[in-house]
DNA sequence: TGTAATTTTGTAACGATTACAGATTTTGGT
DNA sequence: ACCAAAATCTGTAATCGTTACAAAATTACA
């Protein structure tokens, strides 16, 4: 039986693959866009009709919390989904609205002694080079 | 005449002072909390009943819109607002809310060309020294 | 196959934020 | 000082993202 890249990333965190977890997950892998609970609700809604919304948020919880996903407050109104999981910094353009990924050569100075750091979001705002025109 | 702090914080980023401005800058200059709008309006509430939370509102985005106050989606509920606009990274614990200012010795690696960087907002989210015990 | 556990679904509720329109205050000219 | 115009503030209602919850559907496994 083979088992899609979707489906193989949410077994390898633990998560059992059900076809709206696989769904997700796949989009999330196939669109780099960091798109939000809505937009993948939207997209996917076409070719599973049955799917709900609050699906999304429960899968998209569960993939957050075992690491198969990031999640990015960039936005500021709805959080954003990233299937990529390594740590990298973005940049979203307040013209148009794109979230573009920065590679993250040096990781910043790390926090003072004492401190468990979990987690790290590096977000850069501005405006991109196709609105900058 | 005298004029306070937080007066020519807002006069020098060309804000007209009014009162409700000087007390919210002026919070947000002595609390070093990073407090939401909620918790701004609840303690300043005591001592100028008639403020409202609208205001609060209204304000807090005029502030940040000619940079006399920094904008902190750290929390993913609320935003969190910031008296000191000098850039610095925070931290977040996970277990009691708090939020740690932490010096940037340097900045991460400048995005790619043709990005016009206007902020840059950097999150370390974990357990702080005081739970990690 | 039958039952328990897990997952999904839809609706209702919640909380942060914004829209809006009227009231209040401030400003600048006379 | 007085008045009209502009700016600011206020309170309520609406909006929007998200979560709570309970019932329905699916899956696991004895």
């Amino acid at each position: 039986m083979v088992m899609t890249q979707a489906t193989q990333h949410l077994v390898k965190h633990g998560i059992r693959p059900s076809m709206q977890r696989i769904a997700i997950m796949k989009y999330l892998m196939e669109h780099r866009t960091h798109p939000t609970v809505d937009t993948i609700y939207s997209d996917l809604h076409h070719s599973m009709p049955t799917l709900s919304r609050t699906t999304v948020y429960n899968t998209l919880q569960v993939l957050a919390q075992n690491h198969a996903v990031t999640t990015l407050s960039i936005d500021g109104h709805a959080t954003r989904y990233d299937g990529i999981t390594q740590p990298h910094a973005h940049f979203m353009c307040r013209h148009c609205g794109r979230i573009i990924d920065l590679p993250l050569e040096n990781l910043p100075a790390m926090p003072r002694n004492g401190l468990k750091v979990e987690q790290v979001e590096i977000n850069f705002t501005g405006r991109c080079d196709l609105c900058n025109q």
